[in-house]
RNA sequence: GCGAAAGUGGCGGAAUUGGCAGACGCACCAGACUUAGGAUCUGGCGGGGCAACCCGUGGGGGUUCGACUCCCCCCUUUCGCACCA
């Protein structure tokens, strides 16, 4: 090797430099608008990657981080595949924190909002995100949020936007309405110690329950969701098959009627009931009590009772009270008269509010027949019971279905599978009921008392009522300057020039609807506007939407598995319905991943535990806080932030840096050359450990997205290429780390693990990537350079290690061909020093199991 | 109560299909280079034992030549649902 060949040694004290390195890269990004900009003319597969969009509190977090970081490899790895990437950003910018903090510090919502777009937008930047940012989505904008009109007013024709006065959740704090979805274990999603109270509105609600169907069946489409996520969405929905059978009351009780509607999964069991319970809120029971003044009383603790237990979370923890209203109904099936209970455990929000007690074969019916010393009638028998021995019934309740029908009149001996099927169908032919269907699901109210919304294009006038807003004059532009307070409606309300307006339809004088939409609304459809985000004709081009839907690939955080994504769902399929999109489904592929916690708990405020994005970034750069985030714990698994760790990326980062700078040469001729002979010796090994390492990397994203052990396998590549540069201690100063005379590697393989180290680093650690692919003088596009490939024959073993067992346990190790057959291997096993002696003087009792698995094999002896 | 996931060194975590338990990293220990080291490099690092060896993946049983991995029972943690008729 000639003098001028030796690789160009640099001081060691040139150290990697996060800062210099980050900031002249992300000067050049930053000059390139389009550089991430997905292809509007694609000739390539396309792939649309999809991070939940922040809402613009002020700060990126580190849950943020840790979620923009795995997209972000994500869609860098499809770009390096070949593929058209959409990766757009975007802000889910109304809602209460902004009311919060106009009040706090006098700033008008938009003000604020905007402010911290544009500062977690730098800190986007400094991150390098590559997002294509000509995409933007802000929905507090009138550009977009004018289509949230323009949606309320097509559901609106369609009869799926409906205003009713109804019981509400309602958040003290929020001094607003919340949807069902919004309300965690009675408290509010936002003040986890706030209980939500039930508040009489009137309302305007979305007609999701129209799809409660479809969004169950189609989950079984979703194979690219995960389990958990379907499973919520399914216990969400609720979906229950039963009968409604109506118990006559002999006589009409009041406005309410004269027939009780009970609801029951169970009708086979009907003859088995011996009273009717009623949910203490339930319209016929205030008929029932208003001569009584005692039983009023008793009714309205039972309310009380009911209130407290749901604002406290424990509802289905209570202990089971009733009352008996001195009323009886008949069971139309039997033509019994059973008396009429109000209880505390019936809910008036599910099914109908009624139920048919049968203690024998309902865990509470009994507990509460028990209390209260009610019938228990036993009508089904178990299957597994021996008709002889009847005497002897089992422990009662039970439930099972696996049974036959006793002392059930013409349905005796019927299984209950049957006899629920026969019993449906007699109550339908004879007018007292009917199979039926009920869902946990229900209607999303949207109707917000809060300023910082979509204003609801809807007004009202006193000759023509409720008129909508004509789409011509859309958007209602959400007026500026509003003072905000948190008492007594919407602050919308005393803005006089919004409120007084003309009614659409007479002319003559009318006031805007003033509450604002949910802020789910804007993004349960964002996703679509990415895809056309400069139209201003209509929400999106169709054509766009056939092109990139659905999304290949979502990832968020797990909380939003049922709010928003169900949310979504119901809003794609009403735009499939209205003939605006052709898919079903907005989302391919979802995945969750876990929360960042740090000392056992979440990061959060309140437990003091946040750790800054912003200071880690300065401390330790942009790639040692992105690539920490992917090494620390498998992305769908909690992260547990530890300081030293994210130091310990940062030295692995100076490494991967000096190992350029120490070994590079680019002014060799040889140095792009491609390698021609094969390799021997410690080259060939590391040869085999660069393709064995793109092997590992490529099949992880492919497959698990475990970047924690695809870093750790370029580390080992490091590691092994660093050995071997140094060569052999007697010739070689570590100190100094130059080439030396005589070691094995080639330069054109040193090369090439010094391109696809920057390759296979590009997706995790963007910056350094672009800084080693131009020191290894490169002058195309890491961004786009193509993902390396591995040559499985390179990847191979040659010879392996072969693990010895005796009885299943390690005795001993030997090196043997790759190809060896089995005898060859049991021969060379048996003939081992360790071996031969652990089983002298023992007998073979079988012959000795040869496994291959990859890059090993084993041999387990079995002596007696 | 129901459902789901998890439980592996001092710590984060590896072991992709039943086949070498602890990859990789952190922390720690020793050494090198150094005026210095919170830089860098080298080596060590599950527990016990001088050693041959023995023990070890929450606990107990089982299947198997072989179990972190499969089956049964139990314990703990986290999450979701929770009187849904």
């Amino acid at each position: 090797m000639a003098p001028e060949d030796k690789p160009v040694t640099t001081a060691r004290e040139e150290r990697y430099d996060a800062q210099r390195i980050e900031q002249k890269w992300a000067e050049r990004w930053q000059s390139d608008p389009s550089l991430y900009a997905a292809d509007t003319h694609p000739t390539k597969p396309k792939y649309y990657v999809l991070e939940m969009l922040p809402y613009p509190s002020g700060a990126l977090h580190m849950g943020h981080v840790r979620n923009y970081s795995i997209g972000d490899a994500l869609a860098r790895y499809m770009w390096m595949s070949g593929y058209n990437v959409l990766h757009p950003m975007g802000w889910d910018s109304f809602g209460l924190p902004a009311e919060n903090a106009a009040i706090k510090n006098n700033t008008p919502p938009k003000q604020w909002t905007l402010a911290n777009i544009a500062a977690m937008k730098v800190q986007m930047k400094r991150l390098g995100f590559a997002y294509d940012w000509s995409r933007e989505v802000t929905t507090c904008l009138p550009d977009y949020y004018r289509w949230n009109q323009w949606f309320f007013l097509k559901l609106y024709e369609s009869g799926l936007a409906y205003r009713k006065k109804s019981k509400v959740n309602w958040c003290p704090q929020c001094a607003t309405v919340l949807a069902n979805e919004q309300v965690v274990g009675g408290m509010c999603w936002r003040h986890e110690d706030t209980p939500v109270e039930q508040r009489e509105l009137e309302q305007w609600f979305l007609r999701i329950t129209k799809y409660a169907d479809e969004l169950l069946s189609d989950l079984e489409n979703l194979p690219g969701w995960p389990e958990k996520v379907r499973i919520m969405q399914q216990n969400w929905i609720g979906r229950s098959e039963g009968t409604l059978v109506d118990f006559d009351l002999g006589g009409t009780i009041g406005p309410a009627g004269s027939t009780i509607t009970v609801f029951t999964t169970r009708v086979d069991t009907i003859y088995g009931a011996t009273s009717v319970q009623l949910a203490p809120e339930h319209p016929i029971v205030k008929d029932m009590i208003t001569r009584n003044a005692d039983l009023r009383a008793q009714v309205e603790e039972l309310i009380a009772e009911q209130r407290r237990a749901k604002e406290a979370g424990d509802i289905g923890a209570i202990e089971k009270h009733g009352v008996f209203t001195g009323r009886y109904a008949k069971n139309p099936f039997n033509g019994e008269a059973v008396p009429v209970w109000v209880a505390n455990y019936i809910l008036m929000d599910y099914g109908t509010g009624a139920i048919m007690s049968v203690p024998a074969h309902d865990e509470r019916d009994y507990e509460f027949a028990q209390k209260y010393k009610l019938e228990i009638r036993l009508v089904i028998l178990p299957a597994s019971t021996d008709p002889e021995e009847t005497m002897t019934a089992p422990p009662l309740p039970f439930t099972t279905m696996d049974g036959v029908l006793l002392s059930s009149g013409e349905f005796r001996g019927l299984s209950c599978e049957e006899a629920i099927r026969k019993m449906s169908a007699r109550a339908e032919e004879k007018g007292f009921g009917k199979a039926t269907v009920t869902f946990r699901l229900k209607d999303w109210g949207i109707s917000r008392q809060r300023y910082w919304g979509t204003p609801i294009p809807m007004v009202y006038c006193d000759k023509d009522g409720v008129v909508p807003v004509a789409e011509k004059d859309l958007p209602v532009i959400l007026p500026d300057n509003v003072p905000i307070t948190l008492a007594g409606g919407s602050p919308l309300m005393n803005v006089p020039e919004f409120l007084h307006t003309t009614c659409p339809k007479c002319g003559g004088p009318a006031r805007r609807e003033t509450d604002t939409m949910d802020t789910f609304v804007d993004s349960s459809w964002y996703f679509y506007r990415y895809a056309d985000a400069q139209n201003d004709k209509a929400p999106f081009d169709g054509a766009k939407i056939a092109y990139w839907f659905p999304i290949d690939q979502y990832i968020g955080g797990v909380e939003h598995a049922i709010l928003h994504l169900i949310y979504s769902r119901f809003w794609t399929k009403f735009m499939r319905d209205m003939g605006l999109v052709k898919n079903g489904e907005p989302i391919a592929r979802l995945f969750t991943q876990g929360m960042v916690i740090k000392d056992g708990a979440k990061m959060s405020k309140s437990f003091g535990n946040v750790v800054s994005p912003d200071e880690m970034v300065s401390r330790y750069g942009a790639d040692a806080t992105r690539l920490y985030s992917l090494f620390a714990a498998p992305p769908d698994r909690d992260l547990d932030w530890q300081e030293s760790g994210i130091e310990g990326i940062q030295r692995f980062l100076g490494r991967v840096y000096r190992f350029y700078e120490n070994y590079a040469r680019p002014h060799n001729p040889d140095w792009r050359a491609s390698l021609s002979a094969p390799l021997t010796g410690s080259a060939r090994q590391l040869q085999r450990k660069l393709h064995q390492t793109i092997k590992r990397v490529t099949d992880d994203f492919q497959g698990r997205w475990h970047f924690n052990t695809c870093i750790s396998a370029v580390m080992e590549l490091l590691n092994d290429a660093n050995r071997r540069m140094l060569g052999s201690e007697d010739t070689q100063s570590p100190a100094t780390g130059a080439l030396v005379e005589g070691n094995e590697i080639p330069l054109t393989l040193l090369a090439e693990v010094q391109r696809n180290i920057a390759l296979l680093l590009a997706p995790m650690a963007p910056y350094l990537a672009h800084e080693l692919w131009e020191m290894t003088g490169e002058k195309s596009n890491l961004l786009k350079a193509p993902w390396p490939k591995y040559d499985p024959e390179l990847a191979k073993e040659e010879v392996v290690t072969a693990v010895l067992m005796v009885n299943g346990k390690l005795r001993s190790r030997i090196t043997v061909a790759a190809d060896a057959t089995d005898d060859a291997i049991r021969k060379l096993a048996l003939s081992d020093e360790k071996i031969k002696r652990t089983i002298s003087g023992k007998q073979l009792t079988m012959e000795p199991i040869v496994v291959h698995s990859p890059g090993s094999k084993l041999v387990n002896i079995v002596v007696r």
